[in-house]
DNA sequence: AAGTCCTTGAATCGATCGTTTGACAGTCCC
DNA sequence: GGGACTGTCAAACGATCGATTCAAGGACTT
């Protein structure tokens, strides 16, 4: 019996949808297996006996939804570089082969674009260091590869200062997929419905100018001499 | 007896900083009462005696950080306004009084660098719709104060368009701050032992750049047809 | 019809959780 | 000295957790 992969057999599916739900309205830790099993109407022995354990069950959601963006990251940016043929792929695009994923893979789901990010960004702020190996694994490809086009694109940049952009990037992503109603509750009516859609365009734009930032030609910040940030 | 306030009799004190390292070290959620006395050494029922519950210590431990960081701010940016009566702040400086706070607490804590960072970190990838009514009415007030800054330094942005690139800043800080070792590790040798101030000087410039895009003078991004992220 | 395999059911396990109790000592004030 | 208040202690409370057991059902093969 299969305990690791993606649901298949009807059950493990009823069992990883339920999950889901409850897991992007709650959180990954406030979820019991009870609470499972009753909103999926199964018996509560049944997460043991097709995930094997309560962290089983949390690996394949988890693996169910962040497998095939980052598959699709992948096969997005390989594109790119075919198509461009050597040449370095333009900042624009290599950050749209990685955000326009999770566009795709919404559309595929059956929870709504709220829950699903919301799900997406707390596997990220919640479970980031519980991370199934085989997702980590991915993840250091993903990295490495968009890393590399990155690097083409950004040539007057270092690994490092790269990789910290990645990482910000990607920080400012998950924050405002798991924690919207917070920042609409703090900062007090701002935009009433964001869609996705508009939300990851907003996003795109703010991620590419701090990507970009102190090369191509933009204009070095001239900053007072009170705030250097020399710190 | 004071129940929600900073601690001061001492013994409330060293169950604090118990509590801290461990919420550091393991997260909210993952830390039990029993760690947190027994760290101290003192009696399991010291914490609902001087907290009156294990929630309560947890915003007992939320206040003492948040707080001075938030006072700081406030009383910076007021400052800064003060000094450019009437004009508008550069942004440089705005950013500046949102972000230093933080490394003026971080030395007088007792707490490493690190686990400082995680800690913040974790308050809000972890606690943030937890948090407690005092602190959140505060951060209305940061928000409101720095919205008005920002607007004045950034006159071509909406108030909404400000709003959501402050929750990418915000969120970029975050993350970087709460999962540094998680992202080493898919990252694979990024920058050996980064400095508080290195980093914070990384993220100021990338968010500088990012809060700035599209205005300024700033070149606008050409964007091939297959990636204009209309979506 | 008998046997095998897969799946579900109710019941229960031991562990751990946050919280509460009540006794006991110390301190202070009148 | 006798209350009143404060703080600490061991012990136990009820609740909930993930996991397990074992019987029973159903589907399918032989």
């Amino acid at each position: 019996m299969d305990r690791t992969s993606v649901p298949e057999s009807g059950a493990k599916l009823r069992l990883v949808e339920a999950a889901e739900e409850l897991f992007a309205e709650r959180g990954f830790e406030a979820v019991s297996v009870r609470d499972i099993t009753k909103r999926a109407g199964m018996n509560i022995a049944s997460v043991n006996y097709h995930f094997g354990s309560r962290d089983g069950l949390v690996a394949g959601v988890m693996i169910r939804y962040i497998a095939p963006i980052n598959d699709e990251r992948l096969a997005r940016i390989e594109a790119l570089e075919r198509r461009w043929s050597g040449k370095s792929v333009p900042l624009e695009e290599i950050l749209d082969a990685f955000v326009r994923p999770l566009a795709t893979q919404v559309r595929k789901s059956d929870l709504s674009e709220r829950l699903f990010l919301k799900l997406v960004g707390r596997m990220f702020g919640e479970q980031a260091a519980a991370m199934p190996p085989v997702l980590e694994e991915q993840f250091k490809v993903v990295v490495a590869r968009f890393l590399k086009a990155l690097s083409k694109a950004l040539p007057d940049l270092s690994s490092d200062e790269i990789l910290w952009r990645m990482h910000f990037v990607i920080g400012a992503m998950v924050h405002a997929m798991a924690q919207d109603e917070v920042l609409q509750r703090i900062s007090q009516g701002a935009s009433g419905n964001p869609t996705l859609e508009s939300t990851l365009s907003r996003f795109s734009r703010f991620a590419i100018a701090g990507l970009r930032n102190g090369v191509s030609g933009e204009v070095e910040v001239k900053s007072s001499p009170q705030a250097t940030f020399n710190f």
